[in-house]
DNA sequence: CTGTTAGCGCTTTCAA
DNA sequence: TTGAAAGCGCTAACAG
């Protein structure tokens, strides 16, 4: 515990550098010395003060990683994908979870520091223009996980694709009279986050492309949730003429239809077709159709795409594509 | 970006070390000098260098949390509580995710140092006698939770209580044909996870209490998850005289039973009952009993205790108890 | 290949 | 109340 370099190099009889360079695997030293060093580190239990070379080099050796409702099935699958490739790296990784909007500006504002971390990883929350410039000028790394913003480096999928491909769905099994229910406009607007809005959007193209006329009426918003997405729902399901299919900005939010639909005695799929999104883990338990995406992938490849950045090599502001595909299972059907 | 101290110092006309009091806010600067500092401090947009003084200070104001599978809804809530807790504070949370008994091992023996972080939480894994000397040794406070060991403090409820409490709730309502689904043997004693086993033995305690002679046969055992209880819960359903009701260990394999049931055609809970473990969110959605037990409470209560022991005063190796309750709902009915 | 030296930017004595 | 000075334990540049 209380051994340090010196007394290494004394008890090695080297130099104070012999030492580092044999703990930081330098090639600059003979076979014979580092045994000779390694066998006094062995002897002395000695290890190097983590914090002692943090502060030598500069570098922290940890990853922040801002993470919007963390809680949320979706978002801890991005998180594995991000742990396990860290715990595979000597960097840690350090969680910020956001609530709420302050606390996500003042992540936003805090966390990229350099003398704080190496690298940073925001999940969902895209940056606003001026917070891309302040980003920028901390000269920490950043990969956005599921997002992305002008002059940034991230991952993302492409929502609007996903909206479509799930209305398209819904359209082709004979359906017309189909509903939306996403986030709540405000709240996406504050955390600024994108997917829920490009999902709807996807879902608009797809009823164009097919000559449907959207109907403001069908298309909901509340705070994201099941309870919220269930209240939703059930106006959706009491209207006069009711949407024969309902088109869900996630999962969690489509189990919120789900139970609408038991609440009133509305048969899935045979008097109503629900679509999700995200495929988290339960969505095959329900049976329920829904959007693929790449969750734990998307974690790993951004974490792959910040250490090349850690590297050396400049983040190229470029936006990774991932795939995505529809699982169709019990919940949709022909109308 | 670039001033230090030092330049703070010499802007103000100052020394060094009154830029330090006032960073620290000491009492011992002068309100003039303080306030001439602090506008040096804005006009120069000085920032302290976090990583120069957690060196000098010898604190990394980091706090470290080894969770096993930390994507399992009960972990992810309780990492929420602490998460929580931990942004009121300026401790950061560094997260290790446990998925095999390798890396178990390895973060305990390798994250609890004093210059990696100022101090730790362990969720639901026991370190062993040999690890708590180890623990004890490298003078990190350490905190439990989910789980006891000798001569560690932490938080945790009475598994044995509650798997009684289950199993009662069964045998009230008639049934004596009583299963239990729990998890691996060998997985339980490599991570030395003390939650399943006590649960089984509360089962066992109950069933004795009533003078139900336990049936080996109906207790089974496989690795955590859905659908390894699903497997298992098969089996049971499929023997000549099958349980009435089932006892799982958790939620998550409380659901894997409600899909064996489902697969044969089972009707829950006319002819079987099931009670889980945890009462995830999930567990009110789906209408399964369960024993609720307080995750969110236990990572806010287990960082507290641990900030105790940050602020100076010793830990006291002592566990503190959290209430457990059962929640009667749509999975279990009169035999 | 190896030893020496100069910091990294703070906190914390110790005097004044 | 304040200033000056001594490290914290290491990395990295430089000289040999």
């Amino acid at each position: 515990m209380g051994a340090t370099i010196r007394d290494v190099a004394r008890a090695a009889n080297v130099g104070l550098g012999t030492v580092s360079r044999v703990l930081n695997n330098s090639p600059l030293v003979s076979p014979a010395t580092r045994q000779r060093v390694l066998n006094v580190i062995a002897e002395l239990n000695y290890t190097p003060s983590q914090i002692a070379r943090n502060f030598a080099s500069g570098k922290t050796l940890t990853v922040a990683t801002i993470a919007p409702f963390f809680t949320r099935p979706s978002v801890v699958e991005r998180l594995r994908g991000i742990e396990l490739m860290l715990s595979a790296s000597n960097y840690n990784l350090v969680v910020f979870n956001v609530e709420t909007v302050e606390r996500r500006d003042v992540c936003l504002r805090d966390v990229p520091r350099r003398d704080r971390t190496d690298g940073l990883l925001v999940i969902s929350l895209s940056p606003r223009p001026q917070e891309v410039a302040m980003l920028r000028q901390t000269g920490v790394p950043v990969v956005l996980i599921d997002t992305v913003a002008d002059g940034m480096a991230g991952v993302y999928v492409d929502d609007v694709a996903g909206g479509d491909l799930a209305t398209c769905h819904l359209i082709e099994l004979g359906h017309r009279r189909i509903g939306f229910v996403g986030d709540s406009l405000e709240e996406v607007q504050a955390f600024n986050f994108t997917s829920s809005r490009n999902r709807l959007r996807g879902y608009l193209q797809a009823l164009e492309r097919y000559g449907i006329v959207p109907n403001p009426a069908y298309q909901r918003h509340g705070i994201h949730g099941r309870y919220e997405a269930r209240v939703l729902a059930r106006e959706l399901l009491q209207l006069a003429e009711p949407p024969t299919a309902i088109v869900a900005a996630s999962d969690t939010q489509a189990m919120g239809v789900l139970e609408a639909a038991r609440d009133l005695g509305v048969e899935i799929p045979a008097s109503l077709s629900v679509v999700g999104y995200d495929d988290i883990d339960i969505a095959e338990y329900l049976g329920l159709t829904t959007v693929h995406q790449p969750l734990f992938d998307s974690g790993a490849r951004g974490v792959e795409i910040l250490f090349a950045a850690l590297s050396g090599e400049p983040v190229a502001p470029a936006h990774e594509l991932l795939p995505i595909k529809l699982i169709p299972r019990a919940t949709t059907a022909a109308c």
